[in-house]
DNA sequence: CCAAAGATCGTCT
DNA sequence: GACGATCTTTGGA
């Protein structure tokens, strides 16, 4: 059902409008190995210069933040913890180095090798007594977390820079976009040092999706 | 269910 | 030398 790229006017806005327009849409990496991905249901936005959440902060530029000053859709990816990669859609104008983290998805296509990625081919087949709800949210736990999707995906540094729209990292049109009134909002996760923009509620997720990275978290609230 | 802690290394000061 | 836009395991309630 997906029918194609989003194109690359899509990503030249700001992060704040990006992020819930990438709800919904479909997220995929082709490699020798296979095709592996799915469907984006929780972003968080960057807004650049003067968000203190973002590594481009006060335009800080380095060889790591260097992809985000260049042209709207293209992968960001940094390694954090050592041994985790996060994944980033840089989007805005160039020179505004704007990006959004994909937090989740929910896997679709691939599902065999992203259990094989995440060493958790248990996940590989359905099991038990066909109890389909069950699966999917277990099939989650492939996927939902921003270090989780980029294992499942196979995404590391190599993919930085990469054009979301003309490499083997995609992003395309799935069904509709999320309706406003399915979109939840909240602070950001993980960025308690960033003073007044800890609170800012810039994370987006579609409501009640099962693959959304703790769902339990205060501050919850409807979008817009 | 929740909190705490450890793993592990690129990046920037 | 310090610190992460994280994940997993463990231990307790």
């Amino acid at each position: 059902m997906q029918l194609q790229r989003v194109a690359h006017t899509f990503f030249a806005r700001p992060a704040l409008e990006l992020a819930p327009a990438l709800l919904g849409t479909c997220l995929i990496h082709h490699t020798p190995e296979g095709v592996a991905g799915g469907r984006i249901v929780e972003v968080e936005a960057y807004m650049g210069p003067h968000d203190k959440a973002a590594h481009s902060y006060g335009n800080r530029r380095t060889r790591r933040t260097e992809v985000m000053y260049g042209p709207p859709g293209y992968a960001y990816v940094y390694q954090i913890y050592g041994m985790h990669f996060c994944l980033n859609v840089v989007c805005a104008e160039e020179g505004e180095p704007q990006a959004v983290l994909i937090r989740a998805i929910e896997p679709v296509h691939g599902i065999p090798l992203m259990a094989r990625r995440r060493s958790r081919d248990d996940l590989s087949e359905h099991v038990g007594r066909g109890d389909v709800k069950q699966n999917q949210k277990r099939l989650c736990e492939l996927s939902n977390g921003p270090g989780k999707l980029c294992q499942a995906l196979g995404i590391d540094k190599a993919q930085n820079g990469w054009n979301f729209t003309t490499s083997n990292l995609g992003i395309w049109h799935d069904r509709d976009p999320v309706p406003a009134d399915l979109v939840i909002r909240g602070p950001r996760v993980g960025i308690d040092y960033a003073e007044e923009a800890r609170d800012y509620p810039w994370r987006f997720a579609i409501r009640k999706h099962p693959c959304v990275s703790r769902p339990r978290p205060l501050g919850w609230a409807d979008s817009r």
